[in-house]
RNA sequence: GCGGGAGUGUCGGAGUGGUCAAACGAGCAGGACUUAAGAUCCUGUAGCUUAGUGCUUGCGCAGGUUCGAAUCCUGUCUCCCGCACCA
């Protein structure tokens, strides 16, 4: 085999491509015409992969798998003939930027550029057939000016506002952390520091004012149903009873989702991490409080949120523990005065953060019941059985259906008839209302960190928070900051410094930055008019363009970044700019490929596979072409370097049918093998059954006759094209075309060229050979020699078997006869076992 | 605990009511070519049986629906993922 220099061949092709502005697209002119010759009247199609976080490390597998589930689709969409927007950008703000400026001592800026230039280099090396010309960099001024610029909005319209939040602190950083960065509630650098909790005044989006469309919507997406039940769970309606309590003669509304257990609260819980938790506690008990506070972790401790194992059994451990706040509740029902605890299994931020407790009839309140030795007090009765006839106790709350008792005028009836009797007559007695409750939390944006976007807001002790004006943005992030104590931007105080937009005295600036999920949610707007220094974009553009006809990513993004950019385009399009609803029709998630021992691929395993070096050692064609066979694109699977050489050698030997070809005419065979694959690839490709086109694809070049039509032979190259662009425009080439494959018509299959014929002609050969070869074994078993196979057909069939192929698979010297051909060899007579679609077989 | 998904040869994986379950790739075995190795090509790869036949087993396990089930239903086991005290 001619040794084939696939590094040459991609070069060669990434250059024309890139001097030829081949995936320039042109947004939806009347008569104008792309560089290359395309025509943007012609239907749009937007493809879009998640944009990465550029890191230090570059391109690891994982991008180059989704990147390559990207182009293949785009490539395929627009030899489809749409006018395809495919573009790539940056999501440059963040943690690890930061991170990476405090332990090696470069500047975010310098390690984001450095890394942006890097991935570039990288992506470009894969062939992905991106719109360069649209780069967006998050970190860009021209980028986030218009992150504050959605933010000053967002406070116009009283979605942004300021509340006070708790919050992750160290005290030896004097800083604030991320959740990330708590590891057993313990602080990432200093080990021996236990993180406590501060309530700081954070910045908030009231992304709950769109909790009932996101929900709403969720269901006519065209997304991964788990994605999108993710998401409602994460959104968490639930109906329920707002009931009124006093406390201290204030009013404390509290929500059940079970107002007809009312008459069996014994006790009320706050959250430990209730911002007025210290408010209700009794002079006599403020100590037994405190103490009780600081023994409890980190804020993420207390969500449980932890991934390892060990938070696992963290979590397990975290027992419900509360303590006596000296304080009482009043029942408005009957007027008993209830005693409120704190406790930690309450959520601040969910209802007012306080609950009613009715330990008979929860099992989270019973447990802590009986740790504490609190007053169970059963009112609903099962109607099969009496709860204390067992021991005069329960063991367990009960929480099925039955009927009220000792519950005063509503004794008797049933649960669930209470619960609307109970909640009539407290509206009636202005001590309750009917609500809907979310788990989805107002998204807060405020990040005491260097690399985000400045929140535009000034403080002046006369005004106020005062909201930047718009002609002041952007509010650029100043380079002289000192990391490693406390917020970076607090401590350049040249920077801080400003005057009061309203009353012109000195004032301060907001040191805070918003979280880095604000540049992710609209950045897909952005790549339909990215140069626009006037305004966020062109309406006309992204009506044009949006929504994203597929968006192609990661799992682990379900419930922010994908919640997240739903929730802007809602409020885009309430402010005007937006004339759609959902900016994503269709949604596909990539499987994770992982390392060959079937773990995730990790330095500290070793075994990861760097992309690019694969590229080298097998051309990126291969890489491309293996990444799609491990497995269905959406499933997990583990490299194998086997399945690589398999591809490898693959296109090695499409090259070679071409450099053997002779160009004549095409057999319907070969037409009719065609044509199907076609209709069946389309399909595949349409669905991502990327694994199963390809394997059609292999099946079609192995089936190729040595000479056949060019015609068969194009079409063949542009299946192929998506996966492996490079070998194919060489191809293409070769077959004297001056235009690029990139830019071909996708093959459309001719029904009238399929024929079932041949495929039973195929399997009667094989069964054929099965049959012959079974013949031989069973002779050779026997110890007798065969030279010479004789084959005796019904009279019309002998065209049916190809008898050079039949001579290639036997290995052995076949003659066919017709069994009524009087000249025929056939010393045992076996001819006349013959019959139709199965010939007779002698062997000597 | 709740929610979602998956269990098919030696392995990765096709096939989701019907003419043949295991396509395609890989491994292994045999053969051709070769001084040899590699590459390439051919054949085989559940069991028994046979001049190309026939039978049995078989899609995690156990039932069920059906003329017919890997595919639909019920139960059960195992694994993976997500959420996790949301009152």
């Amino acid at each position: 085999m001619a040794e084939v220099n696939f590094k040459a061949i991609e070069k060669k092709w990434q250059d024309k491509w890139e001097e030829e502005e081949v995936f320039h697209v042109l947004d939806f002119v009347k008569d104008k015409k792309t560089p290359n010759g395309v025509t943007s009247s012609r239907s749009k199609y937007y493809v879009l992969e998640m944009f990465p976080y550029p890191s230090g490390d570059g391109l690891h597998m994982g991008h180059a798998l989704n990147y390559t589930i990207g182009d293949i689709y785009a490539r395929f969409k627009r030899m489809q003939g749409f006018n395809v927007l495919y573009p790539m950008g940056y999501d440059a703000l963040g943690l690890p930027a930061e991170n990476a400026a405090i332990k090696v001592n470069i500047h975010p800026e310098n390690y984001t550029n450095k890394s942006i230039s890097n991935f570039i280099k990288q992506q470009k090396l894969l062939g992905l057939s991106y719109d360069w010309s649209r780069m967006i960099n998050t970190a860009s001024p021209s980028y986030y000016q218009w992150d504050q610029w959605i933010f000053l909005k967002m406070l116009e319209k009283k979605i942004a506002y300021r509340k006070k939040a708790p919050v992750n602190w160290c005290s030896k950083c004097k800083s604030v952390l991320a959740n990330e960065q708590v590891h057993d509630g313990k602080c990432w650098r200093h080990e021996d520091t236990k993180v406590e909790i501060k309530h700081l005044e954070q910045w908030f989006f009231k992304i709950t004012n769109y909790a009932d469309e996101l929900l709403d919507k969720t269901d006519e997406l065209d997304w991964p149903q788990r994605t999108k039940v993710m998401q409602k769970n994460w959104i968490g309606k639930s109906y329920g009873t707002e009931i009124i309590f006093k406390v201290n003669g204030k009013k404390w509304p509290i929500f059940t989702t079970r107002p007809d257990t009312i008459y069996g609260v014994t006790f009320m819980v706050v959250s430990a991490q209730h911002p007025e938790l210290r408010e209700l506690v009794s002079k006599e008990q403020k100590q037994k409080v405190e103490e009780f506070l600081k023994k409890l972790k980190s804020v993420s401790a207390y969500k449980g949120v932890s991934s390892n194992e060990e938070g696992k059994k963290e979590l397990e451990f975290l027992e419900k523990e509360g303590v006596f706040t000296g304080n009482y509740a009043i029942n408005p029902v009957n007027n008993e005065k209830i005693p409120i605890y704190a406790g930690n299994f309450v959520v601040a931020d969910y209802g007012s953060g306080m609950v009613m407790a009715v330990p008979a009839h929860d099992q989270r309140d019973f447990k802590f019941a009986e740790k504490y030795g609190l007053k169970i007090k059963v009112v609903i009765e099962p109607k099969e059985y009496k709860i204390y006839e067992r021991n005069g106790q329960i063991s367990e709350a009960y929480t099925g259906q039955g009927n009220l008792i000792d519950s005063g005028e509503f004794s008797d009836l049933e649960n669930e008839d209470a619960q609307k009797k109970i909640t009539k007559f407290l509206i009636k007695k202005k001590l309750g209302r009917e609500v809907v409750q979310y788990k989805l939390r107002d998204w807060l944006i405020s990040r005491q960190r260097y690399w985000g976007a400045p929140i535009p807001i000034i403080y002046c002790d006369k005004c106020g928070a005062v909201p930047v004006p718009e002609k002041d943005l952007p509010i650029m992030l100043p380079k002289k900051v000192t990391f490693g104590e406390g917020n970076p931007l607090a401590t350049n105080e040249e920077w801080i410094r400003t005057k009061c937009p309203k009353c012109k005295k000195e004032a301060r600036r907001e040191t805070d930055t918003m979280d880095t999920f604000v540049n992710s949610s609209w950045y897909f707007l952005r790549y339909c008019d990215p140069d626009n220094g006037k305004e966020i974009f062109d309406k006309e553009k992204v009506k044009y363009w949006m929504p994203i006809d597929q968006y192609i990513g990661g799992a682990e993004h379900a419930c922010m970044h994908l919640i997240y950019c739903r929730f802007y385009t809602k409020f885009l399009r309430d402010l005007g700019l937006l004339d759609f609803d959902e900016p994503v029709k269709k949604l596909f998630h990539q499987g994770m490929l992982h390392g060959s021992d079937g773990h995730v691929m990790a330095k500290s395993r070793g075994n990861v596979i760097n992309p690019l070096d694969v590229t080298t050692k097998y051309s990126t064609d291969s890489l491309r072409l293996a990444l799609m066979s491990f497995a269905s694109p959406n499933n997990d699977a583990n490299w194998d370097e086997k399945v690589m050489i398999g591809s490898y050698k693959f296109l090695n030997k499409v090259i070679e049918i071409f450099d053997n070809l002779k160009i004549g005419d095409s057999d319907a065979k070969t037409e009719s093998k065609l044509n199907k694959i076609i209709k069946e690839v389309t399909a595949q490709i349409e669905n991502f059954k990327y694994n199963l086109a390809i394997i059609k694809i292999r099946e079609l070049f192995n089936s190729l006759p040595e000479k056949t039509s060019k015609e068969v032979l194009e079409k063949s190259l542009k299946l192929l094209h998506p996966f492996c662009p490079h070998i194919t425009e060489e191809l293409w080439e070769k077959l004297e075309h001056k235009k690029f494959i990139s830019l071909a018509e996708w093959p459309i299959a001719e029904e009238k060229k399929i024929s079932e014929f041949f495929d039973k002609q195929d399997g009667a050969l094989n069964k054929l050979v099965l049959d012959i070869t079974n013949v031989l074994k069973i002779v050779a078993e026997k110890g007798r020699d065969a030279s010479k196979v004789y084959l005796y057909v019904l009279p019309g069939e002998k065209d049916f078997y190809d008898l050079d192929e039949l001579n290639k698979r036997i290995g052995k010297k076949v003659e066919i006869f017709e069994v009524s051909d009087k000249t025929k060899y056939d010393p045992k007579y076996v001819s006349k076992k013959a019959k139709s679609n199965r010939p007779a077989i002698y062997i000597e």
